[in-house]
RNA sequence: GCCCGAGUGGCGGAAUGGCAGACGCGCACGACUCAAAAUCGUGUGCCGCAAGGCAUGUGGGUUCGACUCCCACCUCGGGCACCA
């Protein structure tokens, strides 16, 4: 059998279509309704590798079938494609081979687009984007700037995954299996400064913007998993023991009477501590009120001061306290927290609150926390330095009276004159001073033994909770150590220097196995029962998530129960489990699986009565979570384990982060006018080693001066991480070509959001989630018109992937790649495109191996569609090739609707009955295909048009011509090569006289709408079942009544053999199908 | 371990409460041919000569009727992995 000539007609057709532009979008945005008509169809943009496989094959022409189909529907279809061009391996080219990175990208994408272009996807290329372009990333850098500005990115000195053999920093996700997800090699943590976007802010919108979306409920399960929300309590848990404390304390005060007597207090409470005077570290201007500057200045002047003198600075009684090294006046404090109130009108109770409210404000605006309070006093302890002001709680006596005038019989000594309200104030006796004091000695012992906050799930199990863990990266393990909390200070040492140099992958492989050290010398307090229990260190506990310290309920918790069962620790149940799911599957546990499974699943978790729990004894323990969190001053917590985004990435293929940094000045944003910060050219591409860009080499580059002061600067070295860039390429396609803003507004709101995204499962945690933080952030800085909504994407679709012909990934070391051009060659891009739709449902996630057989059925199916066409034009039955001209002759307007194509074919058709079979076939197909395509079914579609194919050449004596019209059309999208050759020569042969002038593309020819009418049926093919098993079948008519169904039924032979003679019980009815006999 | 998805002929798959296996591959036989390839036609789940029986991972349940819904288990694929 002839075939046909694929490369001829394949190239002939790429060109028409390119020389003609078919496939370019014009944005027709419409006043009031700027999306009307308009759908953007997006495919995950290829990252230029070089060389095009089965994958891209199954990526790209697939969706273009259902492009192609909402094109001939009637949609303004955008359809964009570019390249994702930064990243690692044009890098690893330039280090291994000496190639220029940039130079090997663009020579890989002008390939790539070649092979693209034979496809014969209908991609508008002249919106193609490239991130590499300057165009381009002059507007991530714009972006990302708006997010700085925004606070959205922030440096931090975090722990990162690090690749020690690439030199540079991965993503959580790019760690597989605690290896590099590219070379392999085992990756480490390593503390470094690093440039992060706040996406935790955008957890909960991230989480709760899925239920409106049009995903996959699993696609939206995977990213919930990751965003990982659960809802808890964080608890205190106070330290005590008998620490040996140590370390210097200079205590504000010049009084050196105070002093000894504080001294006397600090031995009875067993504390080792020298105290010191502010003189004797040399600061000579301690009071300030012998000074004449402001109250503040001389504060901040002090604390600096201070801070660089020694290690910890207690500061109590009548001084200030620091926040990050700057002291604060608590005069000052109390002036503004009593905010114009009178003091004397409240209670001591009172101003303490009010102060302490304050105090928290401050802490806040400071970015420090007030991390402890008390009765009596007030502990404040910041991120790095910290301080402690205790307040006594003292009634303070105010007097007019100056010193000598006092009465003599009081046991008090005037001590100063208040500044703030001009009055003296009278310190009290030596014994009331010290009974003062005593707040101060507790206080610094709570500064050694803060109480500790956990985050558990599980509040309502606090009274089974018989330890506390420590993840051994928590500051109170190092804080303990330091100050000598802990009496096995070696073996703690020992255990964390192993935690530490744990790589990603031992800590995972070790994982089921706990190991820890118990903190001894120190105990906690359960709030929940006051009793003492014990604290450990392990790792097991992780420093990143909640608060790095865990409560320890190992009758409720798996991994407690393994570590209480190696360490003999105590457990106590305190759940009484109500068994809930026993119950509820009562009926099929009894016939089925041994109730034991049920009941050792009901161990760990689930609901039920709460017992060993003091007064909650009986309650239930969804209440008692609420309430036993109450009951001990906790607080109701939501925490995610997402993690903030780390963007920065030592290595020189990438954005340049467009940031200075200015000695004097400090982070200073690239102005607007000096973007793009264009990457320079260097010539060494190798990192420095110590995690610094190459591009910090580029000297000439490097320097710059500072936006804000003009001295001398220099430039960020870090580039972004590539899912950077991926985050909104979806944006400039609707733009592409702007200068002046990374899309226009009118443009975005013509396209945005997308309707239908297609791509690979495994960006599913990934670029999906961070390119919805982006857009969110986007637009929550106004960037996207507020009618859009936040979401990128309306409608997602994961595909599956191509295996090799064994079954197996394809890979060079297996031998079982398949190279596509091996098959285009042979077959051409129509037969393999159509071949990988056949493959499989393209909406699931499914894995089809390629069989090089399979292939050629569809290259036959494709030779008899062309056979087909020849044969019908040797009968010269071509005459009316198309629906509009037999609409003509049937005197009907050209401009006759498209859903009457169906009633006027049929008229034509309907002259025999086999013509008019084939039309109410070709009914049928229309619908199926339609739908099939709307639901990446492109499978079945293709099977329908074979069975389409079959009976028109089966129909030899009917009409065919107008039916193989359509026929054409529906398979257009799959074969465009094919059906556009086909169909121009159809045309040419029916306009007489040779070839038409110009051509006409059959994809912009509207897709046929079928019939309902013509679907309905005369008759049904009746199914008859005895108890459910079909026995018979037969024609009867559409609306036979359940009556007379009954009676011709009854009279079948095979049912009366099926029947043997008995009575049927209940007869079932159900109308264009089926009748069941029940005996 | 947890979460998600899937288990149907020799193979890819179809059918989402009503004829299990559409369509394609493969295989067998036939036609054409000196012959082969290609092409076309017929057949093709398993057991059975047949009538018939058995069949959608396994066991149970719901239903007149289950590949389809429910429960439990098994296997495979993917994701996460000590997330309290």
């Amino acid at each position: 059998m002839p075939s046909f000539d694929h490369k001829k007609i394949e190239k002939k057709w790429q060109k028409e279509w390119e020389r003609s532009k078919i496939y370019e979008v014009k944005d027709q945005p419409k006043a009031g309704r700027p999306r009307a008509g308009n759908f953007y169809t997006l495919i995950e943009f290829p990252y230029p590798s070089g060389n095009i496989h089965a994958g891209h094959w199954y990526a790209f022409p697939i969706p273009d079938i259902f492009a192609r189909k909402k094109r001939m529907e009637g949609k303004n279809v955008l359809f964009p494609i570019g390249f994702d061009a930064f990243g690692l391996p044009a890098e690893n080219a330039a280090i291994k081979r000496g190639i220029n990175p940039k130079k090997w990208t663009y020579e890989n994408i002008d390939y790539m687009r070649k092979q693209l272009r034979s496809m014969g996807a209908s991609f508008d290329w002249s919106r193609e984007v490239i991130t590499a372009d300057p165009e381009y990333y002059k507007w991530t850098q714009w972006i990302f700037l708006q997010f700085l500005k925004k606070g959205l990115a922030y440096q931090a000195v975090t722990a990162v995954n690090w690749c020690p053999k690439d030199k540079t920093v991965l993503a959580n996700e790019q760690v597989v299996g605690g290896k590099c997800e590219r070379c392999g090699s085992e990756v480490v943590q390593r503390e470094m400064k690093q440039w992060m976007l706040k996406i935790t802010d955008y957890a909960e919108r991230l989480l709760s913007g899925l239920a409106k979306l049009n995903w996959k409920e699993e696609i939206k399960e995977a990213q919930r998993n990751w965003i990982g929300k659960s809802e808890g309590a964080e608890i205190e848990f106070e330290i005590t023991g008998t620490p040996t404390y140590s370390g210097e304390v200079v205590f504000a005060s010049n009084n050196q009477g105070k002093l000894k007597r504080m001294q006397k207090l600090f031995k009875a409470a067993g504390l080792a501590i020298k105290l010191k005077s502010p003189k004797e570290i040399g600061i000579k201007d301690f009071d300030v009120l012998e000074d004449g500057k402001t109250l503040a200045e001389n504060s901040e002047k002090k604390a600096r001061a201070l801070a660089g003198k020694t290690k910890l600075s207690v500061l109590a009684d009548d001084s200030g306290f620091f926040i990050d090294g700057a002291e604060i006046d608590p005069m000052m404090v109390k002036r503004n927290a009593l905010n114009g109130k009178d003091e004397k009108s409240l209670s001591v109770e009172e101003i303490g609150a009010l102060m302490l409210e304050y105090y928290k404000k401050i802490a806040a605006e400071r970015g420090g926390k007030v991390d402890a309070e008390w009765r009596n006093s007030l502990c404040l302890v910041t991120s790095e330095k910290f301080a402690i002001h205790v307040e006594a709680r003292r009634p303070v006596i105010l007097t007019d009276k100056p010193h000598g005038a006092m009465d003599p019989s009081l046991p008090l000594r005037p001590l100063y004159m208040s500044r703030a309200t001009g009055k003296y104030v009278l310190e009290q006796s030596e014994d009331e001073e010290m009974k003062e004091l005593l707040p101060i000695i507790e206080g610094i012992k709570k500064l050694f033994t803060p109480s500790i906050k956990v985050f558990t799930t599980r509040p309502d199990t606090l009274f089974g909770a018989t330890y506390l863990v420590f993840a051994p990266e928590h500051p109170f393990i190092a804080m303990g150590n330091e100050k000598s909390l802990f009496e096995n200070k070696k073996e703690i040492d020992e255990y964390l220097k192993k935690a530490k140099s744990k790589t990603q992958l031992e800590r995972q492989q070790g994982a089921k196995e706990k190991t820890g050290v118990e903190l001894k010398g120190i105990k906690a307090i359960n709030p929940a029962n006051g009793e003492e229990i014990p604290v450990w260190v392990a790792d097991y506990v992780l420093g990143g998530y909640g608060t790095g310290a865990i409560m320890a309920v190992p009758a409720h918790d798996e991994r407690d129960f393994e570590f209480a069962k190696k360490f003999a620790l105590p457990i106590r149940k305190v759940i009484n489990p109500v068994l809930q799911h026993f119950l509820q599957n009562a009926d099929s546990i009894a016939s089925g699986a041994p109730a034991s499974i049920a009941i050792e699943a009901e161990c760990w978790e689930g609901a039920g009565e709460l017992i060993n729990s003091g007064s909650f004894d009986g309650m239930d323990s969804a209440k008692a979570k609420n309430e036993i969190t109450k009951f001990v001053g906790g607080k109701i917590k939501t925490q995610y384990k997402l993690r903030d985004w780390v963007v920065s990435r030592q290595r020189y293929w990438g954005v340049p982060i467009p940031v200075i940094h200015c000695p004097k000045c400090g982070v200073q944003a690239v102005q607007d006018k000096d973007l793009p910060v264009v990457l320079p050219e260097i010539k060494d591409y190798l990192p420095t080693g110590e995690g610094k860009s190459p591009l910090a080499k580029a000297e000439k580059w490097l320097k710059v001066k500072c936006p804000e002061c003009g001295g001398p600067a220099k430039r960020e070295t870090d580039t972004l991480d590539t899912f950077v860039d991926s985050s909104w390429y979806f944006l400039r396609y609707c733009d592409p070509k702007n200068a002046d803003a990374f899309a226009d507004e009118a443009k975005i709101k013509a396209w945005m959001p997308v309707n239908l995204y297609s791509g690979g499962a495994e960006h599913t945690t990934m670029h999906l989630l961070y390119s919805r933080f982006w857009y969110k952030a986007m637009f929550d800085l106004g960037l996207i018109p507020k009618e859009l909504g936040d979401e990128p994407y309306r409608e997602r679709r994961n595909r599956g992937i191509i295996l090799g012909p064994d079954g197996q990934k394809m890979s060079k070391s297996k031998g079982n790649v398949i190279d596509p051009d091996e098959y285009i060659k042979k077959f051409g891009s129509d037969t393999v495109r159509m071949y990988l739709a056949f493959i499989g449902p393209y909406g699931e996630v499914g894995s089809y191996p390629w069989d090089p057989h399979g292939i050629l059925g569809i290259k036959r199916f494709l030779d008899r569609v062309w056979n087909l066409a020849e044969a019908s034009a040797k009968k010269s039955l071509a005459k009316a090739q198309d629906l509009q001209d037999l609409a003509q002759r049937d005197g009907a307007s050209r401009a006759i609707p498209q859903q009457r194509d169906m009633r006027v074919l049929a008229n034509f058709g309907a002259e025999t009955t086999e013509s008019a079979r084939l039309v109410r076939a070709t009914n049928k197909t229309i619908k199926q295909v339609s739908e099939n395509i709307e639901d990446f079914k492109f499978n079945t579609a293709i099977s329908a048009l074979m069975i389409l194919l079959s009976d028109m050449e089966k129909g030899e004596g009917a009409k065919v011509d107008g039916v193989f019209s359509i026929f054409l059309k529906l398979l257009s999208p799959f074969a465009p090569h094919l059906t556009e050759e086909i169909w121009n020569k159809m045309r040419s042969k029916s306009a007489q006289g040779g070839p038409a002038s110009g051509w006409k593309s059959i994809h912009l020819e509207k897709w046929p709408e079928f019939d309902p009418k013509l679907l309905e049926e005369d008759t049904f093919e009746l199914i008859v079942q005895v108890n459910g098993k079909m026995r018979d079948k037969f024609e009867v008519p559409i609306n036979i009544s359940q009556a007379e169904a009954e009676r011709l039924t009854l009279e079948r032979e095979k049912v009366k053999l099926a029947l043997d003679n008995k009575k049927p019980r209940k007869v079932i009815f159900v109308p264009k199908r089926l009748i069941n006999f029940v005996v």
